[in-house]
DNA sequence: CCATCTTTGTGCACGCGTTCACAAAGACAT
DNA sequence: ATGTCTTTGTGAACGCGTGCACAAAGATGG
């Protein structure tokens, strides 16, 4: 039988291994002392945990680049995720194949959303489109949303929505490159730019917890 | 003089006030007690400190369906990013504008770099071709990276990369999905899923710090 | 069957960030 | 000018997650 220690697997996820078996303590799965972690078992464990023996169909709303890039993603499948539906407003799409998959019109969302009992959504429309069609998702029965449109979308209780801005990342690339340029400027002159902003980005004011990034104060004008 | 409360801004984002306000006495930015923060002041303040008023010239490398996407992303140019070029290894996109720029064939890669004095690239090409063009943009003086291609880029000592797994947000929405329904489900059983899944939940062990949600445990099988 | 060795599971303490609570500071009215 | 009121800035306490260190448990060899 195969097994791994929490040794190990701390030492190649970088993590301190108390902290990995106290995690999978929580998870119930019993490792063996003396021995390790029976492999197989474990990652049986995990995948189902994390949702990833299930099957998870989507719709993605809004076909234009982002939308097949995201219906080209290999990494969906693996994951548990099956792209059930593509959707488009524009007339000319629907029919057209994208990644293998014929786009549909928009009008007919609802039917495609409770014909294939999806709960998932994901809004790669433009901005102004995105919360109309959010609305008519969450109205047709989809409880999660990723968002890929630049809009704040307000969505009743119950439903999870995930933001992704794809310029925010690049921002983050930006602070640290301007804070690597700010410390060495910062040698020369006493209290410079570095001692100023440490504090900021060790305790950042979180606007939400669901922020992607900890180092950095998630306060910023619009 | 147009002025915000911390108690305002606060309620606005969702924080508390003191931690706001604390914030902000690192960033120096010094508020009149009394009447508040001057709104115009304090938004220069966190654009200079978040690097908004810097002109961040970067190169998309990989104009494929998401490259193009990122190309024609609108949210850039508000946020100091100017996309210097454009670059791919298909000779035949070479001069096809995208987005209104031209695209350039990746044998000019480096003096593209240098001539633009680019310190952030973005590489969205297939993950096969990722690592190589990563070790070239670095070679040819790029330090901050935003990889969106499936694979985990190794770099020197001192580059910064962030990656960009577009599957790891559906994920955590498909982890809660399926903690919205397990919770239903155990409702009738006794010690259902929830009790084992809500001390994950909290401290799940993460392999990056750089992690996208502390709400959900990094850990899991490739 | 006993001794030893490995590895798990976890109580406990440390450290850090968040929040509370209040004194200092300035505006504004009288 | 003085008092009152509002809001900032921050010292101190609290709470939580992380990491240490060890006892319990099982394997393995003699």
């Amino acid at each position: 039988m195969p097994t791994v220690s929490s040794e190990e697997l701390a030492a190649a996820a970088g993590v301190n291994s108390a902290k990995l078996r106290k995690d999978f303590s929580y998870l119930g799965s019993y490792g063996t002392r003396g021995v390790g972690y029976d492999v197989e078992y474990l990652v049986y464990q995990i995948s189902r945990e994390l949702g990833l023996t299930q099957d998870w169909p989507v719709v993605i709303v809004g076909i234009g680049n982002l939308g097949a890039a995201l219906a080209n993603y290999g990494g969906f499948a693996s994951r548990g995720f099956r792209v059930a539906a593509l959707i488009d407003a524009d007339p000319a799409m629907a029919g057209k194949p994208v990644a293998g998959i014929p786009v549909q019109h928009s009008d007919d969302l609802e039917k495609i959303i409770s014909e294939n009992g999806v709960s998932i959504g994901v809004i790669a429309t433009p901005a102004g489109a995105a919360q109309p069609v959010c609305d008519r998702l969450v109205a047709a029965g989809v409880t999660s949303i990723l968002n890929f449109a630049p809009t704040v979308l307000s969505v009743p209780e119950g439903v999870d929505v995930r933001k992704v801005d794809l310029s925010i990342e690049l921002q983050i690339l930006a602070f640290h490159e301007q804070r690597k340029a700010g410390e060495d400027a910062a040698a020369g002159e006493a209290g410079g730019v570095s001692e100023v902003v440490a504090p900021v980005v060790r305790g950042g004011a979180a606007v939400d917890r669901k922020g992607p990034d900890g180092d950095m104060p998630a306060v910023m004008p619009a």
